[in-house]
DNA sequence: AAGGAAGCCAACCGCCTAGGC
DNA sequence: CGCCTAGGCGGTTGGCTTCCT
């Protein structure tokens, strides 16, 4: 017996999301929090399975992801840690603060495995080619398919854990001190700050003592919730094509960064209240100066 | 300029695992 | 212990864009 599909695919909606769409599924996870999301699409008034909502919500929607191409650092990232851990995109993905495992598994496949293979590296063993397989690369990667353990798996390709986890550091140290100081972020919040924190660290701090820890409670910042669900905000609706280019969240006409930028403590502890629990959105918080940063 | 090819990427599918109940 | 769900993953699809002829 097979598994039961995540939701009773009849009459649900497949393909591009829309605007109209989004801005549901946005304010509904601005004002619930992500729960159970199969419940997700019925309380939201989306017809589309939970499944759907949340990868839209992972790989788009979150507030805290970065949009664009990798930065060179980023793709060296990626390469390094590729060559650890493998095909193990999530893993990977929690190394670059706002990339989704997606996002990095796509710029894999369409960039990084190229570059790779015009520099004569083998973008699944991370050793030079050989000539043989510079002339047949295709073949060689079906031949050492078959090789492979078995599928499923990456996970196989990869060391254990702990190994990886720990030559994982030095790589990531190695490669912060090569990054060159170019990607500052909006308003001067640079990603390079971003503290490698260890979920175990993570601290929600509470810039306005008056008010009680935001993991605490949701309602505090209700009203600001409401700011935050951008009732005014002009959803690009009608002309909002597949590739969701159009929409404007993150673009320049207007960045959640941006949102946060015009010094309103209110709506960064509105916001601040997204990093909590209630969010769990654990990339994202506030430091002591209420700067925003990013966890991993 | 037009049309086909190639590239890109969001989204989906099916399967697996972990964890809660 | 078994069931259910969320999350993770590899692989794939399909629509849009860009490139090439």
């Amino acid at each position: 017996m097979g598994r039961q599909p995540c939701c009773d695919k009849v009459g649900l909606k497949k393909g591009p999301w829309t605007a109209e769409e989004d801005k549901k599924l946005f304010n509904f996870i601005l004002t619930n929090g992500q729960c159970c999301w199969r419940a997700v699409p019925k309380l939201a008034g989306l017809l589309r399975c939970g499944k759907s909502c949340r990868l839209r919500w992972t790989n788009y929607l979150r507030p805290d992801l970065k949009r664009g191409l990798l930065s060179e650092y980023e793709e060296k990232m990626v390469i390094d840690l590729h060559a650890q851990l493998g095909n193990r995109w999530s893993k990977i993905a929690s190394h670059l603060p706002g990339r989704t495992d997606n996002e990095i598994k796509n710029h894999w496949n369409t960039h990084i495995k190229k570059k790779l293979r015009k520099m004569g590296i083998d973008p699944l063993t991370h050793k030079p080619l050989t000539t043989t397989q510079e002339h047949h690369p295709q073949q060689q990667q079906d031949k050492q398919k078959k090789q492979a353990p078995k599928p499923g798996d990456a996970r196989s390709q990869a060391p254990k854990e702990p190994e990886a986890e720990t030559s994982l550091k030095s790589t990531i140290t190695e490669a912060k001190e090569e990054e060159p100081m170019n990607n500052i972020g909006i308003d001067g919040f640079c990603t390079d700050e971003v503290p490698l924190i260890e979920s175990h660290e993570i601290l929600v701090p509470n810039p306005a003592p008056s008010i009680s820890s935001s993991s605490s409670s949701s309602c505090h910042s209700s009203m600001f919730l409401e700011e935050l669900q951008f009732s005014d905000f002009e959803w690009p609706c009608d002309d909002y094509n597949t590739s969701n280019k159009e929409l404007s969240l993150w673009d320049d006409d207007f960045n959640i960064w941006d949102f946060l930028s015009n010094d309103d403590t209110d709506k960064k502890l509105a916001l601040d209240s997204l990093s909590s629990p209630l969010m769990q959105c654990p990339r994202m918080g506030f430091d002591q100066d209420s700067r925003p940063y990013q966890l991993l």
